[in-house]
DNA sequence: TGACATTATGACACCGGTGTCAGATTTGGA
DNA sequence: TCCAAATCTGACACCGGTGTCATAATGTCA
């Protein structure tokens, strides 16, 4: 099994390798005839071009990255399935970088990255979406990214996003038709723009039904399943105790959940708990976890595709695109008694 | 800011392009003083090589391919933890292929992936550690390959493993030393080589204890927490009801505590729980998992140092280890009444 | 000191594609 | 029918490195 080459290919079919190299293209200019000789060819000698040297001649990588630092697997999973779903469409390799740095470190941990693997854009996801420096660092080296579930808008970049504050709302919302009125309430991490949008959300619910904001039912958390057990034990603690919790994501709540069981209080008939995400985790436990859905997958493959059309055809205008996140009750929420 | 390459390099240094390469590539030849003045050009440009270029000339990508099919979040993250942390070491790209593809499909699809990535070797995750076809394919394509936590030993190939089968000898006998004689077991996915190796160690911790084997307790399961709810269900309504379960990996024995509970049953009171694999999930329930941890990043990054290795070197000998897996004993088990 | 082995260096082709540009061919309108 | 414009095609340099080989510089030993 020899190398298949353009230079094979050219020869084979009798034309220069630049004529190849316009078919490969789908490049105008040529005609129909030479195109389908070529085409055929490609086909007897089951020709792959190679990647490489394309990337060499065109100055790209056909690499895009994707930054994350997120204490939920399943949530990498999911953006990793989006962002590879659309770079298998798009012909592009996906390079996944984990990444705990802030400030200086990751400016500059960044830049290495791109300077030692070339690569041709980035996708930022939570919490990196939202950290100006890095945002303006990429834009002052002119490297092409896409925002992943972005709290703040700018109009000349692509963004991706669902409304975390909307669902945040609904959520509470939700509690409160049920007759909660003391609904605590665990913050995320402060490095997320979604824990600020997402408190919001509980506010505006809390406000809109003309339940007053009480700052003692406020726990700030991390995301992490740990965190979540610190907060639970002050809420649970408190006298009297609120009715229902509201965690920022699934696993503060499965953390709540886990203290109230081993307290001997009853899920949900003593007290109600909703998470956030829609993790694995909220099914997998008893009671199932009432949460808000995000199309993940959904809103990386499409961030990731503009951004590679991006990168084919920079005039291509930049798009933002909010999607919708989804109410999923289960059984860890009830009726007040 | 305008583009280092080795052009530049080479003309400020006053030496030639070929001189640059050899000092790149540590070769040997150079004068002390002129490989001094080489390197301290590359500082002050802040000059970095170009993969692709290299790659080209060299007919090779610097990216390894990374295969997986598995319904745990968490172990994927932990092989691509692993797999990373190595592939940064000596500077090569990670290309991961999540697949849920088999035989043929899964053998062209394989053939593509190497095809139009030109990857210089992939690394085999469970189930594909094990898939005769896949290796020999592999094999016969000439493409280096390295297996992760695969159960059948190659003398000629990388591979490196924990014992599973000694992990569940372990885990068994920790319940049967509480007292526990009926002891239910959910077996994997038969895809998975693991599935028979824990399905021996439960069988061997029974007849090393003089406990008779009842298949009547043993359930066919495949990992996934669905599954899981499928084999509690029978294996709960069993009577006598078994006074131990051990699940084959933790999402399943996380659905056996859910539908246990469901029935008002109390874990590790009324019967305990065992798992594999020291998912997130058995911290994250309660009572927590009594479960067998096994080093799936240290495995990964050991296979994938080797792989790449041996890409550098050929002649560098394969090598085959197998590292120590680890009970873990939380509150799910105890001591029979 | 001369003859020869060893080390250091550079010229040049090459990896497999793409960009530029000039020349050849076809098309269309007067 | 003829000429300009549009379409097609290929020669050749180039992307940024590495491999080969020739040659220059240095070292070694009789």
């Amino acid at each position: 099994m020899k190398k298949v080459t353009i230079n094979s290919v050219a020869s084979y079919a009798g034309v220069s390798k630049k004529t190849v190299s316009r078919v490969l293209n789908n490049e105008p200019n040529v005609s129909d005839a030479t195109r389908e000789k070529v085409l055929k060819v490609f086909k007897e000698l089951d020709y792959t071009p190679n990647p490489i040297a394309r990337g060499l001649a065109q100055n790209r990588s056909f690499i895009i990255g994707c930054l994350y630092d997120n204490p939920s697997k399943s949530y990498i999973t999911r953006v990793q399935t989006g962002a590879l779903a659309a770079c298998h469409e798009l012909n592009y390799n996906l390079l996944i970088h984990p990444c705990e740095l802030r400030g200086d470190e990751l400016i500059s941990n960044i830049e290495q990255l791109i300077q030692t693997s070339r690569l041709d854009g980035i996708v930022l996801t939570p919490p990196f979406s939202d950290f100006p420096e890095l945002v303006s660092f990429l834009k002052s080296k002119k490297i092409p990214y896409a925002r992943v579930a972005s709290a703040v808008l700018e109009d000349d970049s692509i963004s991706v996003r669902s409304n975390d504050e909307q669902g945040a709302f609904e959520i509470t919302e939700h509690l409160i038709k049920l007759g909660h009125k003391e609904i605590a309430f665990i913050k995320g991490h402060p490095d997320h723009s979604a824990t600020e949008q997402r408190f919001k959300g509980y506010r505006r619910a809390l406000a809109s039904n003309g339940i007053e904001f009480d700052e003692r039912l406020v726990e700030e958390g991390n995301f992490s399943y740990h965190s979540g057990v610190d907060s639970a034990r002050t809420i649970l603690d408190l006298n009297p105790r609120p009715t229902a919790v509201f965690a920022s994501n699934d696993y503060m709540a499965a953390a709540v959940l886990k203290l109230a069981t081993q307290m001997q209080l009853r899920v949900p008939d003593d007290i109600s708990i909703a998470g956030f995400d829609n993790a694995p985790i909220a099914r997998h436990i008893w009671p199932g976890l009432t949460t808000i859905a995000q199309p993940v997958e959904e809103m990386t493959q499409q961030a990731v595709k503009q951004l590679i059309t991006h990168i084919g055809d920079p005039q291509e205008s930049p798009y933002q695109v909010t999607l919708e996140a989804k109410l999923i009750t289960r059984e860890s929420t009830a009726a007040i008694k």
